[in-house]
RNA sequence: AGGCGCGUAGCUCAGUUGGUUAGAGCGCUACCUUGACAUGGUAGAGGUCGUUGGUUCGAUCCCAAUCGCGCCUACCA
């Protein structure tokens, strides 16, 4: 006997184990090819919720595609995160007392290979946690050398295409990391600041001055112009003069150029080329010299001696006393302005002159355009396209060189006199370009941002640039599934190099999904203290650990003590264990076209109660016993089989178009009506009332328990996909001990759809309801029994009533049914169900008056409805434009209504007489 | 500044080419511990679909305007 409550605890860990022993997320090598890439995680991250979700989309349609048949791969793998690992370990070190430079390159890097082994796995356990049906004999890592090999082969093509280039530059520069970042990993965000306004004054010694205004004071040392705008009467006598930099004393000219605004500040700008983007654009347009004045840390590198090895900040708190000092400080206002941070060290980014690899972005891109707008690859939703779009047009040169040791290292070589050499390695350089062993070469020292290797992922991982069999199979991949955050960092970097370098796109759809928030629509951080960890909502959690995990290791620490209040409000009771299955039909119930998900905890328990519903419904069919039933007996159906396996046929096939659509939210609320309502409400109860019969035969019993197991363990396919542990769990138990669920083929409809409409039972369901409905009107106690009177049944009813009515008797709680006609006394309650009117005697004397009101209330509310139809109907306009079979509908409607509101009306004159 | 999106029941969300009485879960109310399940059963209350116009026989859906909110991109010193 199973245990009477749904544990997942006890299950979960034990199947996955089976699955993945048995090999069975692996290739089938047969079928049609389906592949899903995921999209690799940080190799030394943890699983969010985000994660969570995108990996229950995944699994559910990897799944559901190996029950189709089809030659099904889910790509395993991570990434090896250049940033974020190396500050990890650096901090580690950090904390021993140990410097990465102290340690040098090689050791360092031994270092990361020994954190990468030990925390590592941590996420690929918890994609396990999730049920995640992940090919794990093909696990990758971006920086494996087989990855590296594609990595280097791109960058040595693209480079002798000229698509690959080092530029002296004006980059990122995060001052804490020491190295270059990409524009996308620069975040921008308002700030509170000040605008200094300061004299100039013209180097002719008149007097005369003009007022710059600055929010940057320190780049003064940087100036090398002024700019005015050439329209601007306050400035046009000065332009082609040369003016005063403060501090330095540098002689600088006034320049003019349109993209000066009149209107803000003092309309009179300095220039720092050497440390500002657009001042870097006018200088080159202006030919106007470029002064660095920092070093890689953001300390001032000039020859005054005084500001010499400063901070950015001292240095600006030091000249902005001189210029107080030398009164030619003039204004300070309040301004709110954009600053820009690094996405990893959250420092202030530092424009600075560096030598960088850039991807000339534009010919890959304009490809990359075209499959889009081709369709050979299509957007779910559509509208995502235009957000590509977007940026794909204003796309800029991709700087690829990051200034760290733990990535892969830049195949280029220099010579002595700095001429590049560009090539697999240093042997093969020397060969492919004839250089001596006597001339020293050395590898440049950097190492390329990780999204270029994630960029290849969708053919790396199959083995490229060989030609290997799984290339050729399962490239183009099936799907993207991926958030809307990465589309420009990853997405669109994929088809760019997919297009180039296989000759066709990486995959055929992008299933954007939303963002998942908390249940009043904040995004979940660390920092707010509001993040729910999706292994708690597997195992549960108690509330001291949960505040512990939450307000432990903060940026903020003064914010712990909100943390806690807001976490004691909001889980008073820390969160229960609701298990894997739960979790993931709460992420596919919630994955709509929508924007965002706001991830309500409320949802997890509900689908909680869900497992437990299907897990008894199990247990009640296993109650019933083994059965032997002699095949030829098993298509032997009972009305209320045709009527629900017609209800699985038409489940069956929505589900397969949902899945289809990517549309996971009306696939699980199809299967959770299903199973509940119709499975579980009705058919069971229709089955079990049959089996308490007296007089059954052995025969009877047999084929309604065959036929109540047939529809379970087609429940259990048709459920497998998104909630794999327990369905595996039922079927082991109930059908089959040998076999996994998932070595069934996926339901096919045209099994139990039949042209019979099961009429009946759709009629006893509605004089069920209507008993019950007014049973609880009247206040009758659920357990009382009572005897209805049924008056003004036709042939059909009679009919029904004839083969249905010991059904309606157990489902509606009645213990006799008399027909008869309506003797006219007030001794009865009335309900009206189709056309037909049933009699509930009451032995207690009827409050008329109320029961009036009731049918009264009853009966306005179907007027109401007449009202509005007839108003159409007599719509000459509506019968001449309005299609013909709303009409009829329409009609065939008003004629139900009259009817029985008829009915109601003899009932209460009844009363009233 | 530009782009995208959202506003539907107390809460979290659906609503598929415009068409009967706008749905689900949770919560709420009443009654029920009947042997699959109280993580349950039966029934119920609750919505002028942000606002205002327009198109239409008919608008939650299409169009315009407006209010509120969110996200992304962007060089205003």
């Amino acid at each position: 006997m199973i245990d009477n409550k749904y544990n997942p605890s006890e299950i979960e860990e034990k199947w996955y184990k089976e699955w993945e022993n048995n090999k069975i997320f692996s290739p089938s090598n047969e079928g049609n090819a389906y592949c899903i890439m995921i999209p690799p995680p940080n190799v030394t991250g943890t699983l969010h919720m985000g994660h969570a979700f995108q990996v229950t989309l995944m699994d559910v349609l990897c799944r559901y595609h190996r029950m189709l048949g089809d030659n099904t791969l889910w790509q395993a793998g991570t990434d090896h995160a250049g940033i974020a690992t190396q500050m990890v370990v650096e901090r580690k070190l950090t904390a021993q007392g140990i410097s990465r430079t102290d340690l040098g390159r090689e050791k360092f890097i031994d270092q990361v290979w020994d954190w990468k082994s030990q925390s590592g796995d941590i996420i690929t356990k918890q994609l396990r946690r999730m049920g995640a049906s992940l090919d794990w004999e093909s696990e990758r890592f971006t920086l494996d050398e087989g990855l590296s090999v594609a990595v280097n082969k791109v960058f040595i093509d693209l480079y002798e295409e000229g698509l690959i280039y080092k530029g002296k530059r004006l980059v990122n520069w995060d001052p804490v990391l020491q190295t270059a970042l990409s524009d996308l990993e620069v975040i921008s965000s308002e700030e509170n600041g000040k605008i200094w306004e300061i004299k100039y004054y013209l180097d002719d010694e008149s007097g005369n001055f003009l007022e710059i205004a600055t929010t940057r004071p320190e780049t003064i040392l940087g100036d090398t112009a002024v700019a005015v705008n050439p329209d601007d009467d306050r400035f046009i006598k000065y332009i082609g003069k040369n003016v005063v930099v403060p501090v330095t004393g540098k002689i600088v000219p006034v320049i003019s150029d349109d993209y000066v605004d009149m209107e803000f500040g003092t309309g009179c700008l300095k220039i720092t080329p050497g440390h500002d983007f657009n001042d870097y654009e006018l200088a080159k347009k202006h030919n106007l010299e470029i002064i660095n004045i920092f070093d890689t840390s953001a300390r001032v590198k000039c020859d005054t001696k005084e500001y010499n090895n400063l901070d950015r900040f001292a240095a600006r708190k030091k000249i902005l006393l001189e210029l107080e000092n030398s009164d030619q400080l003039l204004k300070i206002s309040d301004h709110k302005m954009i600053i820009p941070r690094g996405d990893r060290s959250h420092s202030i980014i530092e424009p600075l002159m560096t030598d960088q690899w850039y991807v000339k972005i534009k010919p890959l891109a304009e490809e990359a355009i075209k499959c889009v707008k081709e369709k050979e690859i299509k957007f779910v939703p559509e509208n995502w396209e235009k957000t590509y779009f977007e940026w794909m047009n204003n796309i800029q040169d991709w700087c690829i060189s990051r200034q760290l040791w733990w990535g892969h290292r830049i195949p280029a070589w220099y010579d002595e006199e700095k001429n590049i050499y560009v090539g697999k390695n240093e042997k093969s350089v020397r060969e492919k370009y004839d250089i001596k062993d006597d001339v020293l070469l050395t590898q440049d020292e950097d190492v390329l941002d990780t999204w270029f290797s994630s960029s290849l992922w969708p053919f790396s991982t199959l083995g490229w640039p060989n030609e290997t069999e799984r290339v050729k199979t399962f490239y183009p991949t099936s799907v993207l599934i991926t958030g809307f955050d990465i589309i420009f960092f990853w997405v669109a970097r994929m088809i760019m190099m997919g297009k180039k370098f296989v000759g066709e796109v990486p995959f055929k759809e992008i299933y954007v999904h939303g963002l998942v928030k908390d249940s009043s629509g904040n995004k979940m951080s660390k920092s707010k203290g509001n993040i729910i960890d999706p292994i708690d909502l597997i195992d549960g959690i108690g509330l001291e650990e949960l505040i512990n995990k939450r307000a432990s290791d903060l940026m903020q620490p003064e914010m712990a003590e909100k943390i806690k209040k807001n976490t004691k409000k909001d889980y008073p009771g820390g969160i229960g264990a609701y298990g894997t299955d739960a979790l993931r039909f709460t992420f596919a119930s919630l994955a709509s076209n929508g924007r965002d998900i706001n991830f309500d905890l409320k949802r997890v328990e509900g689908y909680r109660n869900f497992c437990n519903k299907l897990w008894n419904a199990a247990r009640f069919v296993k109650m019933q016993g083994q059965i032997s039933i002699d095949q030829a007996d098993t298509n032997n159906f009972q009305d209320e089989d045709i009527w629900i396996r017609n209800k699985l046929a038409i489940l069956i096939e929505d589900t397969k178009n949902n899945y289809k659509n990517y549309r996971f939210d009306y696939a699980a609320r199809s299967l959770y009506s299903f199973i509940w309502q119709d499975y579980c409400s009705w058919y069971i109860e229709i089955k079990k009332s049959k089996l308490n019969k007296k007089n059954i035969t052995s025969l009877e019993k047999n084929l309604i328990i065959h036929n109540l197991r047939e529809i379970l363990k087609n429940i259990l396919l048709l459920l497998h996909p998104i909630m794999p542990f327990i369905t595996e769990e039922i079927y082991s138990d109930l059908f089959n001990e040998k076999e996994f669920l998932q070595d069934n083929k996926y339901p096919d409809s045209s099994k139990f759809s039949t042209s019979s409409d099961a009429e009946n039972v759709n009629w006893m369901i509605e004089v069920v309801s209507a008993i019950r409905k007014t049973r609880s009107e009247i206040g009758v106690q659920p357990n009382k029994k009572i005897e209805i009177i049924v008056t003004g049944e036709n042939d059909k009813d009679k009919l029904f009533f004839k083969n249905l009515s010991s059904l309606i008797m157990t489902l509606a709680n009645i213990k006799n049914i008399r027909f008869g006609e309506d003797d006219q006394s007030n001794k009865f309650y009335s309900c009206v169900s189709n056309n037909l009117k049933l009699l509930i005697p009451s032995s207690d004397l009827i409050d008329v008056k109320s029961e009036i009101e009731r049918l009264t209330k009853e009966k306005s509310k179907y007027t109401n409805q007449t009202i509005g139809i007839e108003s159409r109907l007599s719509n000459s306009n509506f019968i001449k434009n309005a299609p013909g079979h709303i009409v009829v509908a329409d009609e065939q409607k008003l004629k139900e209504l009259k009817i029985q509101i008829s009915k109601i009306e003899e009932q209460i004159k009844n009363f009233s007489n």
